[in-house]
DNA sequence: TGTGCCACCTGTAGTCGCTACAGAATCAAG
DNA sequence: CTTGATTCTGTAGCGACTACAGGTGGCACA
């Protein structure tokens, strides 16, 4: 029930440097302590860690991840807010694959114009030096 | 014929400090100088910095950006060479596309599940509070 | 020739999201 | 009570820039 931060990153897969420093900007309660000042977590702390972890593993900013958190607290009545948050993030999500896409037709045609072999002309480099 | 930093950064839209931050790491050519210590670029550097430039917006790291400029250079003996790197970065790339439309499928069924109201409900809080 | 002003110089520090120490203190087991 | 693992704080490092501070250089104009 009473879990040590090296226990918390055990049984999330966060690294105990980062739960501090989750927790020195705003993203994790701060837990109560031992008497020598050791941090003692609670089952609710594993809940919201993951929590983060997920998100963060969604690409959510920092900010976003707290801004979700609060906008989802007391009473939860903001669920437009918190949606909002998330259409702004899938609009740059598919605004990255759209680049990266664009990114691999570039490479993938010019590898293959690429002979490979060592001679001088490199369609590699071609594609990069043409002004 | 001669640019100062500022010109050569208007020329190919590379910020003076990046210009200069770019010859620290030495990925552009230390120019000659003035006998005042400024800077002067010549005709070459343009191509050079648009090349690097070029490379950079196309998601190659500094160190590949190295590699593929010094093995183009001499006789350019090693499209082979200059093609794994590119092989090698239009992978990570792929795959970099792969895990975003991973995400956008759960981001976008998400939001499409949320009413949107002032409800205690959110689908998106769920999906991330879901252990 | 002076003078004014912008551009440029170096060096350092800040950004973000962690990660990695160093050196001291605490905890749990034997 | 001792040992050894864990945790503590604080600071520094990463990459790839960006931004400043405080001090010169260059050049047009008078």
């Amino acid at each position: 029930m009473a879990l040590s931060i090296g226990q918390l990153a055990q049984r999330t897969g966060v690294h105990i440097e980062t739960i501090r420093y989750f927790e020195k900007v705003g993203l994790l309660d701060a837990p109560s302590r031992t008497d020598g000042g050791h941090r003692v977590y609670a089952e609710r702390d594993v809940r919201a860690l993951g929590f983060i972890k997920r998100a963060r593993e969604l690409g959510f900013a920092p900010a976003e991840v707290r801004a979700i958190r609060d906008l989802g607290g007391p009473g939860r009545a903001c669920c437009d807010e918190v949606r909002d948050i998330a259409v702004h993030h899938l609009e740059q999500v598919r605004s990255k694959m759209a680049d990266l896409a664009r990114l691999e037709r570039l490479l993938a045609s010019t590898v293959e114009h690429c002979s490979g072999g060592h001679v001088p002309e490199c369609a590699v480099i071609d594609m990069l030096e043409r002004t």
